[in-house]
DNA sequence: CGGCTTATTGACATACGTCAACTATTGTGG
DNA sequence: CCACAATAGTTGACGTATGTCAATAAGCCG
């Protein structure tokens, strides 16, 4: 369980909180299109990814759904619902295969209140995440669906400019829905971007001007 | 000074956490439209509001701006940028006349660090503040223009059924972008919400039918 | 290779934005 | 306190981005 150690918010803890706080744990497997988090159930766990991709869902009254974040390896989701011991806003779906560690919503809790540090790790995990969150309004609110998708593309390269190649993952329906638009939607905003030297098909794609795609998106040079 | 107890994250602390933290902590006045926070700076003071209404504003790269959320007394804004010590992704601006603490951002982190209930009550006030989000970016992604007034005309009022008069406080224009979509827009929504029962001019609405408006806004029940 | 799922493309509908004109409200100086 | 200007909100006409539905093409896996 010590793969645990990888995530940020356990890093710095000591080998007795760890312990304390993982003693209860279990690891989960999930098959791709599980439901890991129902929307409306009071959390019973504190989750993190180990392995593969987990997507947070939102769910309207009517039954439309949309991909708000994907999780990581790595990555710890529906903290705040965990840490307040409220019902969850959204629902979490594995979106592929995916290995899921179970800690103990109780047992967070109290280390929380016990453990200074995981108390500081959980406010820096907890102010990464909230701007992400920032990033995914503005973007939602500000720019067209081409645009976000060039932002997107953008933000898988490390280089500020000149040509770059990118891996694009998972499912185009996830990164639709993930960007705020309809698959048939994002078809066309990858149609739309050629123009701008966006090319390749399927996973490859080729950025000709990592620079100029970022300038038609609006992107900002925000860390 | 000590108007910041009324703060939900000062509340608990000890008296001399809080003169350690306030001791630099300086009082400062806005009139309405005054910039108060630029996106992109690297935070200097950690802010709460004591009085009157501020606006977290989002600005592309292109001039537009977006109101993502409204903050009130008590209320403290831009945390997270503050305990990462990053740039700041949004601007903040006085929506109405304002008078906000500034507490130095290396004092805050300092006590972050070496008190472990300001630790806690940060976690609380980040996990609050992140559910504030996810509900935002559920109802853009999910909901008409018109659904997303609705709802935020229920949620104004604390009943969950019956008749209503609300407040609807501050600027249209505010709301409207607040809301996703321009003023135009959310005269037109108004409109349509009339014969769901939603009548009144000005600032005082009146809804016929709270539990029918729910229903039409696909509002979950979730708290 | 065949069958199933997923992605793309086309035709069309619609929600929302834009621009402009008009009306209501607010604030201010005489 | 009124008159008037300035600002804010509403309404109408119209354009455009994006969703919907249907058909086709491409990718995936046994």
């Amino acid at each position: 369980m010590d793969k645990l150690r990888k995530s940020l918010l356990f890093a710095e803890l000591t080998d007795q909180s760890m312990q304390r706080l993982t003693v209860d744990a279990v690891e989960a497997r999930f098959a791709r299109g599980d439901l890991i988090v129902k929307q409306g159930d009071v959390p019973r766990h504190l989750h993190v990814v180990l392995e593969g991709q987990v997507g947070l869902i939102g769910q309207a009254t009517d039954g439309e759904e949309t991909v708000v974040e994907l999780f990581e390896p790595g990555d710890v989701f529906i903290a705040p619902a965990v840490i307040l011991d409220m019902p969850h806003l959204m629902s979490v779906r594995a979106v592929e295969s995916a290995s899921i560690a179970l800690i103990p919503a109780e047992a967070y809790r109290t280390a929380l209140r016990e453990d200074h540090k995981l108390a500081l790790a959980s406010t820096h995990m907890l102010a990464r995440h909230w701007r992400r969150l920032i990033r995914q309004i503005k973007d939602l609110k500000l720019k067209t669906a081409t645009q976000r998708l060039g932002s997107y593309l953008t933000s898988l390269t490390p280089r500020p400019m000149g040509a770059s190649t990118v891996q694009v993952e998972g499912e185009r329906r996830v990164l639709a829905r993930r960007l705020g638009m309809t698959p048939e939607s994002l078809s066309r905003a990858f149609a739309s971007l050629r123009e701008l030297g966006v090319t390749g098909r399927g996973k490859r794609i080729e950025i000709a001007d990592v620079a100029k795609l970022r300038a038609y998106c609006l992107e900002d040079n925000l860390v």
